[in-house]
Parts: C-alpha cells; structure tokens; sequence
DNA sequence: GTCTATAGTAAGATAGAC
DNA sequence: GTCTATCTTACTATAGAC
C-alpha cells in the first residue's frame, strides 16, 4: 500500500465517521481500524486529529471553492466594463457546490455540515481558513449592492453560507426524507432563496427567508 | 443547601453547559464545578451523565407535552360531537411550546435542539421516551386527515416536530439573528408553515416546506 | 513510511467514611 | 445526602525500532 492510498483511507473514513458520529465521538482508532492503517499514521500524515478534520474539510471544500473563484473571475470579465448581476454572482457562489456535491451520499454532507456547527469555536478557525478567499472575491457584492453597509454585506454573505448548512440537517427519519431532485432545480430554489435575503432592504429583517419558522425549540 | 437545591443546581448548570457545548463536550466535573456541588452527586441523583440528560430534557419538555394533551382533551370536548378542527389541533401542540419557551434562553434552546439531533441513536430514545404519549394522543390527527395514511400521519407529525428542532439551529455571527419577535406572530407563522404540511396531498412531496432550500452542505 | 509500545491525560463511575 | 479518594477505561499523541 502506497503512502498516497494510506493518507487517502485515512479521509475516506474519517470523513464517513465524522460525519456518523461526530467529530468528538468517532475516535482516531475507530479510524485507523475502518481504514486498516496504523493508528500512528495520521500523526504522521496529519498532524493532530483537528489537523485531520481540517484535511477532510478541505478536500471536500476547497476544490469548490476553486471553481468559485474560477467562475467569478469570468464572470467579471464578460460583464465588463459592467459589474456582472447579482444573481450572476450568487450562482458562481452556489453552483460549484450543489454540482459538485450532487453526487455525494447527502449523509455525509449532513454529518460533514453539522460538525462546522456543532463545535462552535474550534470549527470556526477552519471555517474561516477554507472561506478566506473566497471571502475576499465576493466582497464585489458590496459594489453591486451599494446601498447595503459592509457589515450588512457580511451578515448576509454569512446568512447565505449559514443557510446552505443549515438545510443540510435534515431531521425526522430518514424515509421521510425525499432524495433526489434535480440540480438545476434545486439550484433555481436556493438561488431564489438566496437572492430574496441579499435584494431585501437593509435592517428590519425579522420575519423573512429561513427565520420564517421563527426559533422554537425542543418539543 | 438541601437535596433539592442540589439537584436543581445540577439539572440548571447541566442543561446550560450541554447547550453550549454539547453532550460529550461537557464533562460531569465542568457541570459539577459549576453548580458548586459534589461529584458524586450526579450519580447519586441521576445515575449516569445520559440520565442526567434525560431528566434535563424531561424538565423542560414534560410540562409542555403535559399542556399539550390538557388542550387536545379541552378541544376535543369542545368539539363534541364532531372532531375538532386541524388548525386546531396543530395550535394544541404549537402553543404550549411557543408560550412556555418564550421566556428561555434562546442560546438553550438551540444548544438543547441541537443535542437531539447531534447524537442520532442515543438521543432517539429520549425522544421517543418523551414524546411517547403526545404522539399516541395526536392519532387524532389520522381521524381529521382520513386520505391521508397513517404512515404519512406518522412522517408528517414527526416532520412537525422536526421542523421545530430544526428551525431552533440558527446559524451564522450571533449578531446576525434578530431575537425578540412576538409569540403570537410566531405561533401564527409555524402554525401557517405545518398546516400547510398537512394539508398538502399525500406523495410527492419533494419541493415544500422546509425542503425549499435543498439539501446543500459543506460550502 | 510504517509499526509497536507506551506515555500522559481526562473522563465516567463507584466504594465507603461521615 | 454528601464527600474524598480511587478504579477503570478510553483517548490523543509520541518515541523509537524497523
């Protein structure tokens, strides 16, 4: 077994038992032993466990995140002198992620999508990391929706990749969960979604998008 | 301090610091420390740390679901002879939650939503545990919605219920999530949002409700 | 790069004195 | 009921042979 097949066992199962049971409970042996290595081996090629999930994150992420970047720079560069549309900009943000995860067990992407929230602090350092420039780029909203404050821009950018996650913790049981859609379709809805929250007028946003089954709980 | 006060120190500091950091991540000595008691006495009140859990989630759910049935008794009677109303069913179950959570902590009530989802098999038998008997009282539902069959009853009550744990995950910078909204409006909106669940037509039931945005991760 | 062996830590649980 | 002290277990991480 090659070193490349030892480190690509390594994320294959810790992305699946991650996202099983969470970053807290699936232990570095659980791991090793799914993916018939050594339990050294992902010191040696990771670092720490936190190193790890930071790997599985990003080989999810960052290839995404690539072709986010990839298809903004186009995008500005055929609307020229023009700024492009908003709704340009929100789909180079939204369709790299439902093409290139339409493929992937919704599972894993649930499970993967709940650890970026369930550990609050320690997750923020990677999601910020993996965001960062992509961050950046789209600060070319704040051109396109000039009567919004910074700050507002940021919320909503947040609002937007908060909201991706979010619909990603699908709950009841599991048959109840209706699987494939159409990516284009599902596309059109987030984008409609999407694009509803950043066309909004700045403040005053109470009982719009996701907040329109207000925060409830535990019953 | 008497017995009492221990154990209400201990359920307070508990349901606190499981909230905010999760079941696993809170250890029995943070919890204990906190409440200024023993050690010991967590096992001695509760027996384990998933005891402890379910009596912290009894404490806050079981005078809701109490409240529940005492309003789908006094709506049935109303009704007699014939069945109460849908809208008013789904109010029975709706209100007592939305009014007797009203005054929480909404860092609680997420950080309690979220632990129900997190750990999926173990936290499944609190649930089921503490929705035992409002779920067999809400059968009436089967009666009101005789096309519907009873496993699409089943799926949607518990779509219900989910809708609620779900909508308590708020994501993205605190600042970001507008708090005080009131508890009449919000009723009304959840109330709106699962009527219309319900009264959907069975099947196909892929692009409504909170399936509006699709699932999508990680990105 | 891979392995064995182990150090070091933190956790849940409990025995037994008071 | 409460406390101290301790048992047992599981984990991450690493040192060092190969």
């Amino acid at each position: 077994m090659t070193a490349r097949d030892t480190r690509e066992r390594i994320l294959d199962h810790a992305e699946r038992l991650f996202a099983e049971q969470g970053f807290d409970r699936a232990s570095l042996r659980s791991i090793t032993d799914a993916a018939e290595v050594n339990l050294a081996a992902v010191n040696y090629h990771f670092g720490s466990k936190a190193d790890l999930l930071g790997a599985v994150l990003e080989r999810r992420i960052g290839p995404i995140n690539a072709e986010r970047i990839r298809l903004l720079d186009q995008a500005a560069e055929e609307a020229k002198p023009e700024l492009p549309r908003l709704r340009t900009v929100l789909e180079c943000f939204l369709r790299p992620a439902v093409e290139m995860l339409g493929d992937v067990d919704p599972t894993i992407l649930m499970g993967l999508g709940r650890i970026l929230h369930e550990r609050g602090e320690e997750a923020r350092g990677h999601f910020d990391r993996l965001f960062a420039n992509v961050a950046e780029r789209f600060l070319i909203l704040a051109r396109i929706c000039p009567e919004l404050a910074p700050e507002e821009i940021h919320a909503r950018f947040h609002f937007m990749i908060g909201a991706m996650l979010h619909s990603t913790v699908q709950v009841g049981p599991a048959k109840a969960r209706p699987r494939p859609v159409d990516p284009e379709l599902r596309l059109a809805q987030l984008l409609a979604f999407v694009e509803a929250d950043f066309i909004a007028p700045p403040a005053k946003r109470e009982s719009k998008g996701i907040e329109l089954q207000p925060e409830e709980s535990s019953s």
